[in-house]
DNA sequence: CTTTAGCGTTTACAAATGTAAACTATGTAT
DNA sequence: ATACATAGTTTACATTTGTAAACGCTAAAG
């Protein structure tokens, strides 16, 4: 799958879609012109570029659309945060991790979560192919 | 510190100029005309641009100049970092490493290591206004 | 000295992005 | 039926970005 490019505002109605589709341009509209501090237009203008780019369907809903996603969340993440990698660290995966811990405030509760989820990534620690998914 | 936008390919300027600082465009486009597959006028723009924004300086050496970082690698990478996280994880940093985590390769070695940062950070558990730097 | 090869500077231009107004169609209230 | 509000569609425009050619100055070569 091709994950086109997703620009920062246009994340942000993703994100929106992603939550709570099936979701009309009037909630859209509502809630991130406050968010994003910006005027109804402009989002429509995002709603429609993401139609264009394929990363948005519609169907009809009583008097106006009612949009929901084509493209999965988790494809999305991982198109951009390998982008991310990529630019920021030359792929260097280890140093985001030490930055982020370092930089970022967590709570006991997450870094227990984390310990959790690297323990258990070693024990299996499965070759790239068996990857999930 | 106000760190400017600094795009994709002012990102490939920006890591050769703080990997090897000083450093001439001789080097600079000669390395990156390859790895980004562009031509030297292309990066010729790209420093210029990184110029103007005053992420780079220079200085005059021998006939031509030579190039140095005005911003340090590591706050360019908070920056980068921290409106990612916000764009794909609305700030979820506990979320952003379970994906990495669940997505990307790590070794046996790099999973110590971070469990290692990790039983560092809950024990020193510092509140932000500690935080260094 | 004059020419030329190189480097830096200026100008160019299309596509993407942030931002928004103008226009149009349609359902709803007189 | 007719006008108004509303949602969607079109058009607009400045800025940023990717990409690059054109121009001009200076140091080296003839």
């Amino acid at each position: 799958m091709n994950i086109p490019k997703i620009s920062d505002a246009e994340w942000e109605v993703m994100k929106m879609v992603w939550k709570k589709s099936p979701i009309n341009s009037e909630e859209i509209i509502s809630f991130l012109s406050v968010k994003m501090n910006c005027s109804a237009p402009t989002i429509k203008t995002y709603i429609n570029r993401l139609l264009k780019k394929g990363a948005l369907g519609y169907e009809k809903s009583g008097r106006s659309y009612s949009y929901n996603p084509l493209l999965s969340e988790k494809d999305c993440i991982r198109a951009e945060s390998s982008s991310f990698l990529e630019k920021v660290y030359d792929g260097a995966i280890g140093l985001l991790f030490s930055n982020f811990i370092e930089d970022e405030d967590l709570s006991e509760k997450e870094i227990e979560k984390l310990q959790k989820l690297l323990e258990n990534k070693k024990k299996h620690h499965l070759p790239p192919e068996t990857k999930k998914k």
